[in-house]
This record gives structure tokens, C-alpha cells and sequence, in this order.
DNA sequence: AATGCTTGCAACCGCAACGTG
DNA sequence: CCACGTTGCGGTTGCAAGCAT
């Protein structure tokens, strides 16, 4: 038995808006506002829609201050910086752009701003093997994204070389340098697997592996090398034999117990402030408040801060960016999580 | 000019979280 | 505490426009 649908969805109208659906709806608006109740607005309104339609055509489109149009080098950075962060959390990320939506966001990044980032990825393609010892899988690509040749995880991980620190010098430069020209791609925009950008994204450090016990845990981050399919147990436990020594030739540790709750609510604490003290990017060293213990980044300043584009440099090649050392420190005993994910901005900087 | 392919984006869908009685 | 309705979110899809052949 399915649950029962949020409107009836024989009488209601699908599909594109038309000049005058808008001009209804943002008429009942501007005069009544949403009345905070989604469902019945369309029908006081006049509106043969669902009102879950109206909502999203209201957030989306018609609501005052709605920027349309090219994203700005420095949108790119925020959306990759918190993208690396917070992962797909676009409601989150579209709170940190000024008059973005989550909607745009999500399409500009599926779209257009992983294709620069995935340029970088055939760098990796002909290097040494790195994590011989660790399978990897990717997700299911959907029917709409199977089209595509891409670059397979393992092979991102088992041809990886040191060098790789040195691909590019800063964010900046990656972004800019990159051209779809460069991507391996075959037939479709939407087959370029997520998987290999959030590879990409947390490609392992190995400068980094002995730092990242006692650091900062990021639920979000834990529960996504998870979706990305680092657990490999059924259950929902992983356990990564590796070791975590002698520059490291592993990534993670972790056990992880399905707590979507907990992780769902501490949500409301990320991007408060996130970082790692030893690499000396953090602006202060109360961030961590034990209740909380989220992957925070305190705020748009300091994440431009932490990518070098601040007021007080406009060259983000002279900043480390070594923003996302986050994070680990699993205050329940029952669970270690210990994950690298600051390859990528670390690569980007040249490795420093 | 016609056709097929690619791209970009608006909109839909389903699920989880949240709020309320 | 529970049930139920609503909201918010992220993944996915459909389609029009642009581009290549």
C-alpha cells in the first residue's frame, strides 16, 4: 500500500508553467504570502497545480532576487569548496550563494562544473597503483547516465602517484584551465559518474594519513564514502584493513551503524566552521564543541578565506588550501571513522 | 534543409524530516 | 508516543534549443 499522493493528480496541471500560472501564483503571494501551507495555496489561488509544484516554481523561479545567468569563478569555488565539504547538500551550498538555488546549483555542478573538474582525473589515469588492496565499487549508474565511458574508481586509486600532488597549482587554475575538450567523455552530460569527481574530490593524501585521527568527524562525509561504496559489508558496516603508517597506503577506517538520524541532525550544525588545527588554517581552536562535533565551516568568509580569496589576497595559489583535513573524531566508542579527504585541494595547491 | 545527437534546465518523484494534534 | 499531514531535499527525467553532420 503507497502512501497517498500530496494532491489529485488527475485534476492537476503538469509540466511547463505558463506566463499566467506565474503571474497567479506570484500574484497570490505578493498579496498573501504562502500562508504556510503549500497544499492549499494553489487551490486559493486559482491554481490547477500540485502544490509541491507551486512551491518549487515559487523557489525557484519566481521569488524576488532569483539570479539566473553564468556562475562566477568565485560561485565555482564556493560550490566545489563546500561540494568537497558537505557533499551534495545543495540546499546547504545554495544558502552560501546569494540568490542561488539549490535546483540551479545542482544543475550547474551535473552539468558544467564536474566536467572541470573531471578534466583533472586523466592525469591519474597512467600512475603507479596506490590502494592495490582496496576494493572499490561505483554506484549504479541511472539508465539516463549509462551511456557514458568514465573513469572507473579503482583505477583512480590503483594508478595513483605521488606526483599527482603537483597536477595543478590552485583551484583557480583548475577551474580555469580545464576545458570539456579534455574530458573523457563519450555521448551524454549525464553519465559522468559521480562517483569519480567525489574520488577526485577526497583523493587520498598520503602526506595527511597520520593526521587524522582526533580531528574533526563529519557525518557527512562518513555516510557518503558509504553511498560511494567504500562499504562493502551488506550490513552497514565497513572495515578497512589497511595501514595507517609509514605515509600511509590507506585511507579509511570505519564502522559505520546506519545512524541517518543523528547524522541528519547535525546537519543544522555544518558549515559553522570545519578544518584542521594542524595544518593551521583554522582561525581559532574552539570550533569543536563536543555536543556538536559536525563538519563545520563557520561561514562563507572563512571558506573564501580557506580557497584564497579573500579580501586580503586575491591570489589563491598563495594560500594553502588545505581546507578539507577534516574531521574525524567519532566521539561513540563504537565507531572509528577515519577518512581522507583533503587530496583534492591539497593536489590542487601543488601539495603543500 | 533534414536529421540525429548533445546540452542545459525546469520540473517531477519519492523519501525523510518536521510539525501538530 | 503515535499517527498523519506538510515541507524540504536530492536524484532523476523530459524536453526544447543548440549543434554537428
Amino acid at each position: 500500500m503507497g502512501r497517498a499522493p500530496c494532491c489529485d493528480k488527475a485534476s492537476v496541471k503538469k509540466g511547463p508553467w505558463s506566463p499566467e500560472e506565474d503571474a497567479k501564483l506570484k500574484e497570490f503571494i505578493d498579496k498573501h504570502g504562502t500562508g504556510g501551507n503549500w497544499i492549499a495555496l494553489p487551490h486559493k489561488a486559482g491554481l490547477k497545480r500540485c502544490g509541491k509544484s507551486c512551491r518549487l516554481r515559487w523557489l525557484n523561479y519566481l521569488r524576488p532576487n532569483i539570479k539566473h545567468g553564468e556562475f562566477s569563478e568565485e560561485e565555482d569555488r564556493i560550490i566545489c569548496t563546500l561540494y568537497a565539504s558537505i557533499g551534495s547538500r545543495w540546499s546547504i551550498i545554495a544558502s552560501h550563494l546569494q540568490g542561488r538555488t539549490d535546483n540551479d546549483i545542482k544543475n550547474y555542478w551535473n552539468t558544467k562544473l564536474r566536467k572541470k573538474l573531471l578534466a583533472l582525473l586523466p592525469s591519474f589515469q597512467k600512475k603507479q597503483s596506490f590502494f592495490p588492496s582496496m576494493p572499490l565499487q561505483s554506484p549504479p549508474l541511472s539508465d539516463h547516465h549509462k551511456s557514458e565511458t568514465i573513469l572507473n574508481t579503482s583505477s583512480f586509486y590503483n594508478n595513483y602517484n605521488p606526483n599527482f600532488m603537483n597536477v595543478s597549482n590552485n583551484i583557480n587554475s583548475l577551474l580555469l584551465s580545464t576545458t570539456t575538450n579534455n574530458i573523457p567523455t563519450t555521448s551524454s552530460n549525464h553519465a559522468q559518474s559521480h562517483t569519480n569527481i567525489t574520488d577526485l574530490l577526497y583523493s587520498y593524501n598520503p602526506n595527511n594519513i597520520m593526521n587524522v585521527s582526533n580531528k574533526y568527524y563529519c557525518p557527512e562525509v562518513k555516510e557518503r564514502m558509504l553511498m560511494f561504496g567504500y562499504g562493502g559489508s551488506g550490513g552497514g558496516e565497513l572495515s578497512t584493513t589497511c595501514s595507517s603508517e609509514g605515509g600511509g597506503s590507506c585511507m579509511s577506517q570505519m564502522t559505520y551503524n546506519n545512524d541517518h538520524h543523528r547524522i541528519k541532525q547535525e546537519d543544522q550544525f555544518a558549515l559553522q566552521g570545519f578544518g584542521d588545527q594542524n595544518h593551521g588554517f583554522m582561525t581559532d581552536h574552539t570550533y569543536v564543541d563536543q555536543k556538536q562535533k559536525g563538519c563545520l565551516i563557520k561561514n562563507l568568509d572563512e571558506v573564501k578565506q580557506l580557497i584564497g580569496i579573500n579580501s586580503s589576497s586575491s591570489n589563491s595559489s598563495s594560500i594553502n588550501v588545505d581546507i578539507n583535513s577534516y574531521l574525524m573524531n567519532d566521539h561513540d566508542e563504537n565507531k572509528t571513522t577515519h577518512i581522507i579527504t583533503d587530496g583534492f585541494y591539497r593536489m590542487i595547491d601543488g601539495g603543500n
